[in-house]
RNA sequence: GCCGAUGUAGCUCAGUUGGCCAGAGCUACUGAUUUGUAAUCAGUGGGUCGGGGGUUCGAAUCCCUCCAUCGGCUCCA
């Protein structure tokens, strides 16, 4: 038979060959490295037999497959493990995930807590040196059922339900037995490091009306050295972690009388905040949009309007009566835009316009969902709705598309997703709005977008909202959990519930499109990213303190105070370190607030009315008069904001 | 909301077989020092040990309960 490897080169095998075998033909490194193979496109084990002409990759552990293989084994050997210690418990499933995998057990009443986690590591260790083979063992699906049922393991016989008749499954190896499609690598002995990493409730099958079923977090690796520079790496995130930066460098912070996902601002915070508005009150002001600002609450009426409140009630702030009326705090903005473009009595010739607020928005979330700023019961947006014609709505959906890649370039952000949302037509009617054409015309002029504008996006069935598609930004924080960043969302329903129409050049009353977006998400999430995207190291347009004077001693502290007026006068925002402490310590305690330029001034400074400029993290930069310190300050905080490009 | 863990001074953290007035470093304040590129020295403040209840002669330490935070699950218009 003919093998084609990924280089396109072709070798000859007898028909039975292994993967393995193959391996061993090419290299025994390789061999020795090799965890899986991907047989025409599909993961396989090394040890099954390949037949027939095949392409064939050999997966190690730099490939993504090659790492889920070895976590999926490794998966079971925690398995394993866990009988060992815990005879009796039913196993649900155990999949590998981003880093590392879990397994759902349900421990029937025996306990476990994150004590336990060494001896069972040390278990799996011990496991593991035996280099025990993983066995794949075929059988009809009705003698798996009897086999289950006989051992009473209602877990694996829902798994069962779920396959296809005909030949199922088996792996072993050593005295754990599961059912799974595979693939494995070929023998525990591959494992040489493990951790187990936490330990959590998880609802059976994602239902939370289920039964909740113990989740146990591992990661494994083919050498202990890997295992401990994760581990480091980990350490290193945290330090990054915007929960520890945001405390330390004072820019927000919460209390327990204020509440839960309340944050308060400090004034580190307001400045970030005061910056990334004024930047996108800019780029909106050249982007034609108009200001407006709407009350923080409203009656009922207009959210059963909206058509939101009997869907979303149990996430929004309880009402408050006032005069025999029901108020609400406003969970999003749009009713309010959608009442100012009520009011605008629009013509086609006013189209499009766009309304944009930064809006402050009220949320119940659930008490386990809160994230430091992450997720937050009290929410700023960077909001807008766009109200357009069918045929505007292309260009416009562009333009906000534009503006979406115009803020990434200026934060620097490479790393991220456009998640495109689209409805599925079996639900329209019910989860959707029943407008098949205009989902289909709209979602066509989105993916148009994405595609001709080369944005790298993923689309996702079943996901949109219901009154359009839309495509959320995703960003990791520091520890790697997935956030939707910002948003951008069609609506072609809303307005219709609004009674929001436009005179159209045929005179007669059309009902617009309206787009919500918001590129900059909300100053909580945003900043809560970019704190931890930046590492605390604000570019210099951002940063709340720009620039710190240190005098060498008390002497130079009215010269310093002048050179900090001048840039002051510029707005640069400058402070002076007038306390009685030796350079050292000043430089020290500036470098850690992370402050960008440090000016350090003593009597050779003063004669010659220059500054000895140090940038943080980089160290000194030498002597300039201050007036050319104040010119390179603001030619970069132009250049960072794409000024004069 | 659910499962599990955690909560000691402004910050970081010691302190549990229950037992002298609960400790350290940093910060803050006072004084001395007048300093040249990542921590000058000395002194003084500062804590309802998350809140409430209980067990006990005695609780930061044991039990109950509530709150908050953290790791997940579920949710995210």
């Amino acid at each position: 038979m003919k093998i084609t490897f990924p280089d396109k080169t072709v070798r000859e095998y007898p028909s039975g060959t292994t993967a393995m075998d193959i391996a061993k033909s090419i290299s025994e490194g390789l061999a020795r490295n090799v965890l899986a193979a991907k047989v025409n496109g599909e993961v396989r084990d090394l040890m099954r037999p390949i037949t027939e002409d095949a392409t064939l990759e050999l997966l190690t552990w730099d490939s993504k497959d090659g790492k889920n293989t070895m976590w999926h084994s490794s998966a079971h050997l925690m398995a394993e493990a866990l009988e060992f210690y815990f005879p009796g418990i039913k196993f649900w499933v155990g999949p590998p995930v981003e880093n590392g995998f879990y397994y759902d057990v349900d421990l029937q009443g025996q306990q476990i807590s994150s004590d336990d986690f060494k001896k069972i590591e040390d278990k799996m260790i011990e496991l593991a040196r035996q280099s025990n083979p993983y066995i794949r063992k075929e059988m009809a699906k009705s003698d798996a059922v009897k086999y289950f049922t006989e051992k009473g393991d209602e877990y694996k016989l829902d798994l069962l339900q779920n396959l296809e008749d005909g030949t199922i499954t088996f792996y072993t190896q050593g005295n754990f037995t599961d059912l799974c499609r595979g693939p494995h690598i070929p023998n525990t002995g591959y494992i040489k490091a493990v951790k187990l990493m936490n330990l959590a409730g998880a609802y059976w099958k994602g239902d939370e009306n289920n039964k909740q079923l113990t989740r146990i977090y591992g990661i494994s690796f083919p050498k202990q050295k890997e295992l401990d520079e994760y581990l480091a790496m980990l350490e290193e995130a945290k330090k990054r972690d915007h929960r520890k930066l945001g405390k330390e460098l004072e820019i927000f912070m919460f209390d327990d009388e204020v509440g839960p996902g309340l944050p308060l601002w400090m004034p580190n915070g307001g400045i970030i905040i005061e910056q990334l508005e004024s930047l996108a009150k800019r780029t909106e002001n050249e982007a034609g949009y108009k200001r407006v600002r709407t009350p923080h609450i409203a009656k009922e009426s207009m959210y059963l309007t909206t058509g939101h409140l009997p869907y979303y009630a149990d996430s929004m702030f309880p009402p408050m009566e006032m005069d025999g009326e029901k108020y609400y705090l406003k969970p999003m903005n749009c009713p309010h835009h959608h009442k100012i473009f009520g009011n605008m009595n629009a013509s086609y010739r006013d189209l499009p316009i766009r309304l944009a607020e930064y809006g402050t928005c009220y949320r119940y979330e659930q008490s386990g969902e809160l994230f430091g700023l992450m997720r937050v019961r009290c929410l700023q947006m960077n909001d807008a709705h766009i109200y357009c014609t069918e045929e505007q709505f292309a260009a416009e959906f562009k333009a906000v598309n534009d503006m979406y890649l115009k803020y990434f370039k200026i934060f620097g952000i490479e790393k991220y997703v456009m998640r495109f949302s689209t409805h599925s037509p079996e639900k329209l009617g019910k989860k959707y709005v029943n407008e098949p054409e205009l989902w289909k015309k709209t979602e066509d002029m989105v993916r148009k977008v994405l595609i001709e504008t080369k944005i790298p996006y993923v689309e996702v069935p079943d996901e949109s909202a219901f009154y359009g598609p839309k495509i959320d930004v995703q960003v990791w924080s520091a520890i790697g959990r997935e956030f939707t960043l910002a948003t951008n969302q069609v609506d072609f329903a809303v307005p219709a519930r609004f009674g929001l129409t436009y005179r159209d050049a045929d005179n007669t009353l059309k009902t617009p499109l309206c787009i919500h977006r918001a590129p900059l998400g909300t100053h909580e999430r945003f900043i809560g990213f970019l704190i931890e995207h930046y590492a605390g190291n604000f570019p210099l347009w951002l940063s709340p303190k720009q620039v710190a004077i240190l005098p060498i001693s008390e002497k130079f502290n009215e010269f310093a105070n002048s050179v900090s007026q001048l840039l002051n006068n510029s707005d640069i925002r400058a402070l002076v370190d007038e306390r009685a402490e030796k350079i050292g310590r000043k430089i020290r305690d500036a470098e850690i607030k992370k402050i960008p330029f440090m000016l350090i001034v003593g009597e050779k400074e003063m004669a010659e009315n220059k500054v000895s400029v140090r940038q943080h993290g980089k160290g000194d930069l030498g002597a300039m008069s201050p007036k050319e310190f104040c010119d390179l300050v603001r030619k970069e905080i132009d250049k960072q904001l794409l000024i004069n490009e």
